[in-house]
DNA sequence: CCAACCATGTAAGCTGTTACATGATTGA
DNA sequence: TCAATCATGTAACAGCTTACATGGTTGG
């Protein structure tokens, strides 16, 4: 299962939808990170099929529309339930967060991991940018490693936020 | 040409390296984003070697070292003067970024170029979460293209200091 | 009527991942 | 001496990209 196979169960659990609509979703949203062509998800949404975790129901002549099963519900429940760590892409964690919907808590708990890992990340790129090889490197390379820096600082305030947002949502 | 590829002969140009040299970087230094695994990095070196872009010079009994050609410099100093795009991977545009080294004003124009697509980026962000689609999304989702947001603005603040920086370099 | 878009698929090729495999050297 | 690290490679497999291919529908 790639990442690009739950971003199409997660778009089919929220509603049935075609392939040619889960492109259009690749194309004109911000999940455009993910391919859009084809080539790509039409074999992965073949995948998915044989593997029961969606079913076609034919809608129309040459049209067919995909709904989750159960057992791909239950797949992509446990994927969602997946723990963040350092080393996986932040990108693919927080494609699982945008399909946290109904579970408040589970959404608090991932925010606070989330937050963690990118603090270790901080720590990791100023000690590098502190040590011997660090000092050494030309200026550009460093302001790249500063650039770094200055994203995942940026992703732990919002995690931060995020999660003062959650948190106050349904209390007032 | 991947970016792999483009990562190695840069490093290869710094300084003639090993085939294990080359893996020790990207396990040990910021870089590591990409691959390490010997499965990817010696193919591609021999990718390299075939294309006439690095030679390796033997180093002892079972160890080689790589060099980079004049042919190889070309081709890397082209891919250096490639523009910025909006639909290019930030990651890879900052790989060329943290290989420009002498020269400054093409840093400098990397700089606003890049600048300039990040700002494009946020107001395309801005706008869709504004329109209907994005309004409509459940708050989690909302708040995953909140970070892609947030870590965009942070990456153009970073651009502008960056160039100040450079700027101010040389000049007291 | 023609262009643009809807809608789905296949095939070749390249890359990277994982796992396997080998053997030398160094330090405890 | 034994483990860790140095050092290099191969092979199977899966995935994505690009390009090709087809045909229906809609709007100007």
């Amino acid at each position: 299962m790639t990442p690009l196979a739950f971003a199409l169960l997660g778009l089919i659990r929220d509603e049935p939808r075609s392939g040619y609509a889960l492109r259009k979703v690749f194309e004109t949203t911000p999940m455009g990170n993910y391919s859009s062509s084809p080539g790509s998800i039409y074999p992965a949404l073949k995948n998915l099929q044989t593997a029961g975790l969606i079913a076609s129901q034919s809608a129309g002549p040459r049209k067919s529309v995909f709904a989750i099963t159960p057992g791909g519900l239950e797949a992509f429940v446990t994927w969602l339930a997946q723990p963040v760590t350092a080393k996986e892409d932040p990108n693919i964690a927080l494609l699982r967060f945008a399909f946290l919907q109904d579970d408040r808590r589970q959404s608090l708990d991932f925010l606070l991991s989330f937050a963690r890992c990118a603090h270790g990340k901080i720590v990791a790129l100023k000690g590098f940018l502190g040590s011997e090889p660090g000092r050494s490197m030309p200026l550009q390379a460093q302001l790249a490693v500063q650039h770094g820096l200055r994203t995942t600082e940026a992703a732990a305030e919002w995690a931060a936020d995020a999660y003062r947002q959650l948190k106050e949502e349904t209390k007032p």
